[in-house]
DNA sequence: AACCCGGGGGT
DNA sequence: ACCCCAGGGTT
């Protein structure tokens, strides 16, 4: 089908009417609305707002950024998730301050070269940012594209990104492409949703949806099915003492990548097993109870945890464990939303 | 191209 | 249980 700037003004006109108030649409600083882009990377509006502003707050400037300490720039993504997105947001700040004099570079293919900014994200801030008429294809839009056209295409395959793209600015108005892209991104997110029925009746582009013209809404877009999730038993062990508890680093690499764990262990433990574990760490003959189970779900594991909670009469020094203050705990020691559950258990040894 | 990387909300 | 989300990096 045929694509043209006129649909393209009647969605940007849409937009102009509809569009959320959001706190990264305040302006059009570049910082702002590179931080919400990383932000916002498979991650919903509503879980970005309470993060957004605080970082900000802490960080108002690009220079903030690059000299933040890592204890602190996890403290203010927990519970964000995708922890490295935090990480190469303090690299590219470093490379902005050596290279670009402090200025986000206005230009899409610097953008591309930053840590943390791939093909979709240069394009948002190109063209949000600076108004550079670059296309923002990101899952919502290959979703109302795909339907516009009447596309079955795999939206996963890079080839149909780039197609994609290449018809997104067939629409694209001479002026405003930064607006174009965000409203093509909030029709994705308000009208044309991917759970549920999509709100056809509110859809500026009803007329000439090829999906809504041939009944095929609830058939596209299309994706190739993911593998599922393996299952992974734990056991964490909470153990306190005199209003501290004991912490461990995760590793540097791999799933949580350098964040702060209560201590656990592969597989289910019985007595015996938990024994031996606090025997190793020079915790003999120590009282513990189990506590509860719980599970947490990632996009490829299961973990399936059981609670133990430990009380010592005083810190013993263990390897690989480090004790802090309960107070500590919540102010200084991003902790992953894995272990939530376990802080409770925490609360009640008091 | 396939895999890894979080967490939460909707159905 | 399964879907998806203002994706990017690594292999």
């Amino acid at each position: 089908m045929e694509l043209t700037k006129e649909i393209g003004k009647a969605l940007l006109f849409w937009y102009d009417h509809n569009a959320r108030i959001l706190p990264w649409r305040a302006d059009k600083n570049p910082y702002r609305i590179w931080v919400s882009e990383i932000m916002l990377q498979q991650t919903r509006v509503e879980a970005v707002k309470p993060y957004f502003d605080r970082f900000m707050e802490e960080l108002p400037k690009i220079k903030d950024l690059a000299q933040v300490e890592e204890q602190k720039l996890m403290k203010l993504w927990e519970g964000l998730g995708y922890y490295n997105r935090a990480r190469n947001l303090k690299a590219a700040a470093q490379t902005i301050m050596e290279k670009y004099n402090g200025e986000l570079p206005a230009d899409y293919e610097q953008l591309l070269e930053l840590k943390g900014i791939g093909i979709y994200t240069a394009g948002a801030i190109a063209s949000i940012a600076y108004d550079i008429p670059v296309p923002a294809v990101d899952g919502n839009v290959l979703r109302v594209m795909a339907r516009l056209l009447g596309d079955d295409s795999d939206i996963l395959k890079e080839k149909t990104k780039k197609d994609m793209a290449a018809r997104v600015m067939e629409m694209m108005p001479d002026e405003r492409a930064g607006d174009f892209n965000q409203a093509l991104i909030e029709l994705g997110a308000i009208v044309c949703v991917p759970n549920g029925e999509p709100k056809c009746c509110d859809c500026p582009w009803d007329t000439v949806c090829t999906a809504y013209k041939k009944d095929l809404i609830g058939q596209l877009p299309v994706k190739k099915p993911k593998k599922k999730r393996k299952i992974e038993k734990r056991t964490v062990f909470v153990i306190e003492s005199d209003g501290m508890v004991a912490l461990h680093k995760r590793d540097e690499n791999g799933l949580l990548a350098g964040l702060w764990e209560f201590p656990n262990v592969l597989g289910k433990c019985s007595q015996e097993l938990v024994e031996e574990q606090l025997d190793s760490w020079g915790m003999k003959d120590c009282a513990y109870e189990f506590t509860h189970e719980g599970k947490h779900i990632f996009s490829h594991i299961e973990w399936q945890m059981t609670g133990v909670l430990v009380s010592l009469d005083e810190p013993v020094a263990s390897d690989g464990l480090m004790w802090v203050e309960k107070k500590e705990l919540e102010e200084e020691y991003a902790i992953p939303s894995a272990f939530e559950m376990f802080r409770e258990s925490l609360q009640s040894a008091y």
